[in-house]
DNA sequence: CATAAGTGTAACAAGAATAGTTACAATACT
DNA sequence: AGTATTGTAACTATTCTTGTTACACTTATG
């Protein structure tokens, strides 16, 4: 992931879990990531599609969580967003004439599924929730 | 990463191991790879400055492995051409009036620190030697 | 010494991915 | 009717990655 639609992801979601009472507006998300509306509504919509957030057009629109923020882990958040693998493989095929080219590309693709599972293990133990707790103590800290 | 520099790195690095008798020419890696010959000299000047490599310029020039494969894991082969990370952090810095904002990438950081620890331990676990046997294993079967 | 075969590296082009921006239709409340 | 909001298309700018050409420098060989 060379993008920061996970990072932003997780921003935008912790906004709505602690605004979890209101639809939340694209540009009042906007405001805290630092980007434009578009690019969160833009996020929105995977997230949508992912069954995270519902949101409503019109006048007092906006978007909210659909579930409780103990119910979401980062990995939902992940599959949510992520195109991509950890590592990328090899752009044009190798040589299948030598040994090593005809089946480099098996291996290394074996590998990227192991550390792709290492990582969603590890992402799959925190929750937004946990995220808002971090969030919060920091918060206690810096005053 | 969305570079497949790891992935090359690899196919290169087992490329020599697999001839680690001779002085291998960037030409002939290029051909496994299937690129142009001043992208695999390029990775191998990473490689040479992980000390993973020596190359020698010149008539009968080429690059060889420094040790032997089985003293080589993957750890070393990623900490020599990764530039990144698993995922980018925000690339404008959140609004700092928000609690979230202020306190998101910290949380995020260290969040990021745990995977890349995952992601290291696991590469970690695999030698170049390891590959080689997967490769000639790939090798015999398909014969 | 001249030549051939290499590496090292700079410079540039092409392409893809990412994010930012503007614009506007559709929607929903007041 | 008017206003606030999302959804989405279209375009731009920027950056990253790879591919390519070019050439100076190095080393062996005849």
């Amino acid at each position: 992931m060379a993008n920061s639609q996970f990072a932003m992801a997780v921003h935008v979601l912790t906004m709505l879990a602690t605004n979890c009472d209101e639809r939340v507006k694209s540009n009042y998300l906007a405001k805290s990531v630092n980007t434009n509306a578009v690019v969160i509504r833009r996020l929105l919509c995977d997230l949508h599609e992912a069954g995270l957030v519902v949101s409503r057009t019109g006048y007092s629109g906006g978007t909210c969580l659909t579930k409780d923020p103990k119910n979401i882990d980062l990995l939902d958040v992940y599959e949510a967003v992520s195109h991509g693998e950890v590592f990328s493989l090899h752009k044009q095929k190798p040589d299948q004439d030598c040994p090593v080219g005809k089946n480099i590309e098996a291996v290394l693709c074996n590998l990227q599924k192991e550390i792709d599972e290492a990582v969603r293990t590890k992402l799959s133990k925190h929750t937004l929730s946990d995220v808002m707790e971090l969030i919060r103590s920091g918060e206690s800290v810096s005053i």
